[in-house]
DNA sequence: ATTATATTTCGCCATATAACGAAATGATAA
DNA sequence: TTATCATTTCGTTATATGGCGAAATATAAT
């Protein structure tokens, strides 16, 4: 109960839904998803701390970046079966869809440090 | 994208998820309710309202008493989707479990106003 | 009508959450 | 080594949340 409770409580929250959304695309790493959000380096870091938490998400160390990437093959029942649903989820949605066309654009070279 | 959250805010409560498995066993009212849980009747029917409001459950007024049931034919995809999922998790927790024998040998005419 | 019962609404309090900027950490580049 | 860049951690602030009891509503029973 406490650890679906907590799967729940990551997904309540309109930034951390978005940034599942953008990791369906691509693995990307803190810097290019702040841009994306226009928030806080620190505030984007905490809310991948929360997804990592709940079991969605994995880091992996690249060179000074750090990538992060949906788990797709978690060995968590909940999140195996909510990952297939939410990436079906919110197809119209007009802000996921702007998140998602910037992701595809966005070269981390350019935007990081700039 | 609004509403999608308000959905996994809905979930994100420990009450909240042990009423939604508690509606699966029969409706019930909030005394009932209020009683399997041991909380303050004013919480309960905050708890419900966040239910209703997120489009889990339905409440009909059965004289002196308002019964909620799970919206199982509900009209939001979300909800179609994550009722189903909801009755498969939690199999063996010890407090849902205690919860759900609860339910099934309460009677609403001795605990109510006892 | 008056009383009793079930539920909701309101006001309050304690804790949790999301945001920021500044400081700390870790790794690369000069 | 020193400087730079990406990320995390820390401290603070404003708002959201979950709990209660008391008062307000609504229906049932006397």
């Amino acid at each position: 109960m406490r650890q679906l409770v907590k799967i729940f409580k990551a997904l309540s929250d309109t930034n951390r839904v978005r940034i599942l959304k953008m990791l369906q695309v691509r693995p990307m790493c803190v810097c290019e998803i702040t841009d994306v959000l226009s928030l806080a380096s620190s505030t984007v870091s905490k809310h991948l701390s929360i997804l990592r938490d709940a079991g969605f998400i994995i880091d992996e160390k690249e060179g000074k970046w750090v990538n992060y990437r949906l788990d797709s093959k978690s060995s968590g029942n909940y999140i195996k079966e909510l990952l297939p649903l939410l990436a079906g989820w919110l197809p119209d949605d007009a802000v996921v869809n702007a998140d998602l066309a910037k992701v595809r654009e966005v070269d981390r070279n350019m935007i990081c440090g700039a």
